[in-house]
DNA sequence: TTTTCTTGATTGACGGATCAATAGAAAACC
DNA sequence: GGTTTTCTATTGATCCGTCAATCAAGAAAA
């Protein structure tokens, strides 16, 4: 029974569904087909709304990291000081939404996925410009000239903690993997600025 | 013209072309057909000699990672100082070797592959306990107690540059990944060990 | 003659994509 | 107000291709 309306509905189910389907299986074996099965409708269904599968997976991308996206411009807009500002951004990265199983098997898919297709690959690139140029800007105040570089080093660290502890087996822990990317961050403003400084609040452990 | 002793020079052309089929398609679409093609043979001879194609992957990434611990072996006997032994070990990761877009992929790949096969998972276990345990015993006399803490940082620093630069457009850079992490390195350093305590020999640039 | 090496041919399964067809909603027309 | 047309939504069936894996057989060495 054919009500109206019905296509932005399916596609945000299908699109949530792809993540889904992507982190309860491993990834390798995500067919159109469970996709659709996951989101209550037919696989072609799924082809209708989105072309090919391809443009699934593209979406389901963008959705993640506009979530992403949305998560630290909320963040920025609560933190007061630079270095919360800072913090806010590392934290996103982190989040409950974003530091799950699924949503890793999703980003490996689409690293892999950046490596054959052109939207992918733009779509990649535009995200990596952004986190630096958000940390980068963050940091100008604290670290000055070396805020660029910092920033890139972040970046960096963010994506090799989150792959590390999200990878290992046992549930990722969100806060442990924050406070590692903070320590880097505080030793590096610490061993450029000078000790005693700039930040005080060195996290422990 | 079956010559004997055929094994182990097939299961090395088939390694190898496996590990080169996964850079030359984006590692989607790699076939047991392509690589037995590019290694020369046919099929049904890589089915012979592996069994399976999990199998297949499962020894080139054995491969690879043999590699690596060689090259980090080597760099180990040569470093005379600690310092210079943890620059070997981080020299190791982005040494023309392995710092290509054939072997990202393969490690991309890998990983995905570590999601659903037992196999591949204690594997890539395996590999991380190591890396992170050379890096903590080279890092014993310059850090103390902090040295697990750091090479656990130091092998997510490693991890994060070596997949931002290698899915970066253009040539992977080796030599400067390297300075990344080890900048990352002398921070902490000075940071936990306070200014001029520790290291002396800071690599420039 | 047995063992090792090798392949072409085949198979069974699966997956992406397409298509024709159905069912209701809305709009247009009389 | 009723009828026809047009549109959206939706699916089952199906086509075409691909791929991993198997098999039977041949060719050379031992």
């Amino acid at each position: 029974m054919p009500r109206i309306g019905m296509q932005p509905i399916r596609r945000k189910a299908l699109i949530e569904a792809t993540i889904d389907e992507i982190g309860a299986r491993g990834s390798l074996d995500v067919t159109v087909a469970r996709i659709a099965r996951r989101a209550g409708v037919s696989s072609a269904l799924a082809h209708h709304y989105f072309g090919n599968k391809e443009q699934i997976f593209l979406a389901a991308m963008r959705q993640t990291l506009s979530e992403y996206g949305a998560e630290v411009r909320a963040g920025l807009k609560a933190a007061r000081t630079p270095r919360e500002r800072v913090e806010a951004i590392v934290r996103a990265g982190f989040s409950e939404g974003h530091f799950r199983s699924a949503v890793l098997a999703a980003w490996l898919n689409f690293y892999v996925l950046a490596r054959t297709s052109r939207q992918a690959e733009r779509l990649l690139v535009v995200y990596h410009r952004r986190i630096v140029a958000n940390l980068a800007q963050a940091l100008r105040p604290l670290a000055g000239t070396a805020a660029s570089d910092i920033a890139e080093t972040l970046a960096a660290v963010i994506d090799g903690v989150y792959l590390r502890e999200g990878l290992g087996q046992g549930t990722p822990d969100g806060a442990a993997a924050a406070r590692r990317v903070l320590a880097v961050l505080d030793a590096e403003l610490t061993a450029r600025g000078g000790p005693g400084t700039q930040d005080k609040d060195r996290t422990e452990t």
